[in-house]
DNA sequence: ACCCCCGATCGAATCGATTCGGCCTAGAAT
DNA sequence: ATTCTAGGCCGAATCGATTCGATCGGGGGT
C-alpha cells in the first residue's frame, strides 16, 4: 500500500516480476507483434501481482506521438455554449464521429491567450480540434494551430485554407423558409435574429449592427431572409433562449397595430419565446401570428410543433468528427455542407385579416 | 513550408539556432530559473524564425508527471447529461474549481471498458478526475483510478473510502420542502421522481421500483418527502425534463376527483413540466395546484416564479474543483454538504378549498 | 590586487513506453 | 542429417522536454 505511494510500478517493473525484457512485456500489452500466449499470460500475471494499471499514457502518448484525444473548442463559456441543444447535438455528434478513434473529448474555450501554464489551445495535448461556430477572432488560435502541425475542422465558421469546414445552407434555408411565409401570403414579417458581435448586442436590428458583424450564421439568415422580405426589421437578441425570444417577441408584439403577421425567429429557442410571448399578449399562433423558427430541435416543454428550418446538428456534428478521422490518417478533410429542410409544423398559417 | 510538414523543429532545434543548450532553451520558456534577458530574447527569436510553437505537451507532461487535465466523468451520454441544466452548472463550477490548475476539462463517459486503445477511464492522461452522479456501478472505475493513483472527487455519488464527496442535503431538503407545504394545509401529495436505476424506468412509483434503486438522488428526495407525507404516490420520470414532467402531470392530475392539491417533484424540469399540464388542464398555479421543484435552476421559458429547492449547483461543481486542487497538492481533500434553500416563489399557495 | 560568491549556462540523466533490427532456437523441408 | 524459415524474445535507440548538479565567469567585498 504505502510502497504504491511511493513508487507506482512500470512497466519494466512487471517486464522484470515476468522475467522477461521490457519490450516483450510492452508487446504483452500492446497485443501488436509476436508473443506467445504463455508469456504474455506471465507478463499480466505480474502486472496483476504488482497491481501495474496499464501503460502511462503520458508515456505512451510521447512515443507513439498521438494523445487519443480530440479538442472541442467552444467560443462561449460553457455555460452559454450549452444553453442551445444544438450545441449539445452536434456535440454528441462529434462523439460519434470519432469513436472509431476512440478518443477523449477535451473542453476547450477560446477565452484568450490562457494564462501560465494553463492547458489553452496553444498547448494542449491534442491530436485535432474541431472549431465550433467561431469568428475570425480566432485567428491567432488557428495560426497557432497550423503552426503545431494540429489539424482542424470548422464547424459553421470560416478557418482558412485547409481547414476543412462543416456549415448548412443558412442563407438558402431561410430564404426558403421565408419564400413559404410569402407564399402563405404575409407581407409584414419580423425578424428575431442572434446575436452579430461577441459582446452580444441586444436591441434593435440595425444596419450597424450588421454591418459590424462577426457572426456568419447570424448574418446569413438575415441576408436569406432579405432576399424575401428586403425591408423587414426586428430585434437582435443577446442569445439564443427562450427568454430572449420572449423579450424580442414581446417587443415586436406590442403594438397591435404595427405588428407583424409572422416572426422569422433564428433558432428554435427563439420562436419559442417568441410563442410564449404571444400567447402572453392573446395573440393565437398561428392563427394571427405565424413563427417560423431554425434548428429542428424538439423544444423541452413547447406545446407547439414548430415550423422551421431542421438542420442535421448530429450530422453535421458527426461530419466534423469523420472529417478529424481522414485527417488523421493523413488524408484530406472533407467540407460539407449540409441541406436544411423546411418543416411545417403548426405554427405558421395564411395570415389574419386584420 | 514542407520541411515543417516533414519535421516539426523540437526545442533542441531552438536552442542549436540560438546558440544555447536545450536546458537553457527550456529555462527560456518555462521561465522558471535564471535565464538573462538577452538569452531569452535570442531563444524566443529563434523560436520564432523556426515555426517553434512551444513545448510538446506531450513530453512536458511525461516529465513533469502532470498532463494538466482534469476528467469529468458523466453516467450517462452526453446529450443525456446535458439536458438539464443542473449538470451545466456543475460543470461550470468545475471550471472556476480547477482554474488555479488552468487545466483542460476531458469528457469521460463511463460506458463500460472503452474498447481498443480507446481513452477511457482506465487510461485518460488525467492527474485527477470528477465523477458525477455515478451510481455502484462505477465500482470497477473507481478501482482503477486507485490502481493508477489518480485522485478523484465525487459529486453526488457515493464513490469510496478516500474519495472526497461533494453532495446537498437531499433528504433534509426535501423534508422541509414537505414541511412547508403541510403547513399551508396540504395532506394530499403526489411525487415527481427522477429515475431510479439505469434503465431510466418510467412509469408509476412502485415499492419495487424504490427498492432496485441505484440512484441515491432520487431515493434520498423521496425519503425526504415520505418524512412528511408517508403515504405519498406518485409518478416516476425516465429523465429530467419539462417533457417528462408535463407526462407525469397529466397521469397525475387527469382525474379531477383524486387529483392532489400539491405535487412535489424531484427537479425544477420536471415541475415546470407539471405546470405546463395544469395549464393545459386548465388547472390553475397555485390556486388550486401548488407545485415544489428542486435544483433552483431558470427554468428557460417558464414564466413562473417556481418554488423549489434552490441548491447550490455551481458551487458543488467549484467544490469539487478545489478539493481537486487539494487533492493534486497532495492535501487531503475535503468533503462537503451543501444546503439548499427553500426558495418560496408564485407556485404554492394554500389548498383550494374544492 | 585577490578571493569569494552568485547568477547564467551547460551536460547528462530521466520520465515510461514503443519499436526496429537482430539473434536464437525449434520445427519444417529436402 | 543439414539447411532454411519463422516465430519469439531481447537490446538499444528514440520520443521531446525538464531538472539537478556542475561549471564558468565576472562583479563586489576587503
Amino acid at each position: 500500500m504505502q510502497s504504491d505511494e511511493l513508487a507506482r510500478p512500470t512497466l519494466a517493473d512487471v517486464a522484470a516480476r515476468a522475467g522477461v525484457s521490457a519490450s516483450t512485456a510492452s508487446l504483452a500489452f500492446s497485443g501488436s507483434g509476436p508473443v506467445s500466449d504463455a508469456t504474455k499470460e506471465r507478463v499480466l500475471a505480474a502486472a496483476a501481482d504488482l497491481g501495474y494499471a496499464g501503460p502511462d499514457p503520458r508515456a505512451r502518448s510521447l512515443r507513439r506521438g498521438r494523445s487519443g484525444i480530440v479538442g472541442v473548442v467552444l467560443e462561449e463559456r460553457i455555460r452559454d455554449a450549452f444553453l442551445d441543444p444544438v450545441n449539445i447535438q452536434m456535440l454528441d455528434g462529434i462523439t460519434e464521429g470519432i469513436a472509431p478513434l476512440g478518443a477523449g473529448l477535451l473542453l476547450l474555450t477560446d477565452t484568450g491567450e490562457a494564462g501560465g501554464n494553463a492547458v489553452g489551445i496553444e498547448s494542449a495535448p491534442v491530436d485535432a480540434v474541431v472549431l465550433i461556430g467561431c469568428s475570425p477572432r480566432l485567428g491567432h488560435s488557428v495560426e497557432a494551430l497550423r503552426r503545431r502541425g494540429i489539424p482542424a475542422v470548422a464547424i459553421e465558421g470560416a478557418a482558412g485554407e485547409d481547414i476543412p469546414e462543416i456549415s448548412i445552407d443558412n442563407r438558402e434555408a431561410t430564404r426558403r423558409g421565408a419564400e413559404y411565409l410569402r407564399e402563405l401570403g404575409h407581407t409584414d414579417v419580423a425578424l428575431v435574429t442572434l446575436p452579430f458581435d461577441a459582446d452580444r448586442t441586444r436591441g434593435e436590428l440595425t444596419p450597424e449592427l450588421i454591418a459590424g458583424s462577426t457572426a456568419d450564421t447570424a448574418s446569413e439568415r438575415l441576408a436569406g431572409a432579405r432576399l424575401v422580405f428586403p425591408d423587414a426589421g426586428g430585434r437582435v437578441a443577446a442569445t439564443s433562449s427562450i427568454e430572449e425570444g420572449r423579450e424580442a417577441g414581446l417587443t415586436l408584439l406590442a403594438d397591435s397595430a404595427t405588428r407583424p403577421t409572422a416572426i422569422i425567429a433564428q433558432s428554435d429557442l427563439l420562436a419559442a419565446g417568441v410563442i410564449n410571448a404571444a400567447e402572453e399578449l392573446g395573440i393565437a399562433v398561428p392563427a394571427e401570428l405565424s413563427v417560423l423558427g431554425f434548428d429542428g430541435i424538439r423544444v423541452d416543454g413547447l406545446q407547439h410543433d414548430l415550423t422551421t428550418l431542421a438542420q442535421p446538428s448530429v450530422s453535421k456534428g458527426r461530419a466534423a468528427g469523420e472529417a478529424v478521422v481522414q485527417l488523421l490518417a493523413g488524408r484530406p478533410g472533407e467540407s460539407v455542407c449540409f441541406t436544411s429542410t423546411l418543416h411545417v409544423g403548426d405554427t405558421t398559417a395564411v395570415p389574419h385579416h386584420r
